[in-house]
DNA sequence: CGTCTCTCCGAACGTTTGTATAGTCCGCGT
DNA sequence: ACGCGGACTATACAAACGTTCGGAGAGACG
């Protein structure tokens, strides 16, 4: 816990009213919406219980914009995922929840539009960290800087490669292992094509 | 999928801005918000983005209230995850519903009890896949099997290593990269503990 | 009793914000 | 050459919204 206060019913009420708000819109209610609810018949009714839950530290508020109501979240680590602990200066200090930079999280870490997996198999790409077994996190779409890892399927398979433009109409697949050879593909090849950016990668042992 | 029609590079920029302001702020932007970030001088050029990005089934507007966009969302994509395609036979079946074999999940691949995650800066572990600013997740605890990855604190600083037993008391870190030497470390060794060991690993490119 | 705190009213003020009108520029297809 | 849709500017207005000022009743506490 931290420096939060106690709270009266009522302001436990406003304070789970925005909670719900947000759950549900995406988004916090006006100074009027909670007048309303509770009908309040002034803003500044309202108003009040945000300045006590602001005080009280449950809630932060940015001055002259709409909805500016944030809630102070307190450790819901289920939730959110996996807590980033930082570089740990002295004693045993990676334990303490103090030290949470931040949540590993899919939809925050990769998003998920438009974006789907590959598990890797073989060891053609091992020298960029990509290995047997591995997820590759892929953004759909065929266009790619030069350089780029891409998924691209080829006579109906597909592999995960780096992939370079050699000339107008020529890529070449470079693969990142002692073991295997670059291919060369003509663009225009009628089973070629990029299913997609390499975004990310994940990996279980 | 739905009714959606396409988009075109501009509007799926503003469609990812709105996102991503909702999964940061919990909070959509306003229309001038989003003529700001995209450097657009009147508020209507945002608002005619919204309106095609309306038109053409991706959000919801609700006229005449700040901040009243709302995604619309498809298929619960994140309570799943991310879906993971298998190999694929012919044609061009990796963009098909029906070749989904699982989807990518947090909580389903890593747990989340009593994981955590550091990122690692470095390179000594590149031959094992993990590079510099991968993050590694983490199950807390000191028992470990032999030649398995950990994150080891020495000294106040946290590094992953792959750990072996020399003998008794005698414990061999070594890296996986040409560039790095192996640390011999004593296991009654005031300033060393074993954080966890290393189940995972994510990276974002 | 006086003095707090909590809850709320009423009216007003100024900013933020969505929306509208009118027009420009550019690329694309016919 | 013409029309069309996408992207954008400039200006303006009205509604939505946060905020402030001044006050008021009810309950708690010493």
């Amino acid at each position: 816990m931290t420096t939060k206060q106690d709270l009266t019913k009522k302001q436990r009420a406003v304070y789970e009213y925005i909670r719900s708000c947000i759950e549900e819109n995406k988004c916090p209610p006006t100074v009027r919406d909670i007048a309303d609810h509770f009908n309040i018949k002034s803003p500044k009714g309202a108003s009040d219980h945000l300045a006590m839950l602001e005080r009280k530290g449950w809630i932060t508020r940015t001055p002259g914009i709409s909805r500016g109501v944030h809630l102070v979240k307190e450790e819901e680590e289920g939730e959110e995922g996996i807590p980033i602990l930082g570089k740990v200066a002295a004693g045993h200090p990676i334990l303490a929840q103090e030290n949470v930079m931040g949540h590993l999280n899919f939809a925050q870490l990769f998003g998920l539009q438009d974006r789907f997996s590959v598990q890797v198999s073989g060891d053609s790409m091992e020298k960029a960290g990509i290995h047997d077994h591995d997820y590759v996190i892929v953004q759909r779409g065929s266009d790619f800087q030069d350089g780029e890892i891409v998924v691209a399927l080829m006579d109906g398979e597909a592999t995960v490669k780096r992939i370079y433009k050699e000339n107008a109409n020529r890529y070449r697949l470079q693969p990142e292992s002692d073991r295997h050879l670059p291919q060369y593909v003509e663009a225009d090849h009628p089973d070629f094509r990029i299913a997609g950016r390499v975004v990310g990668v994940v990996r279980r042992y």
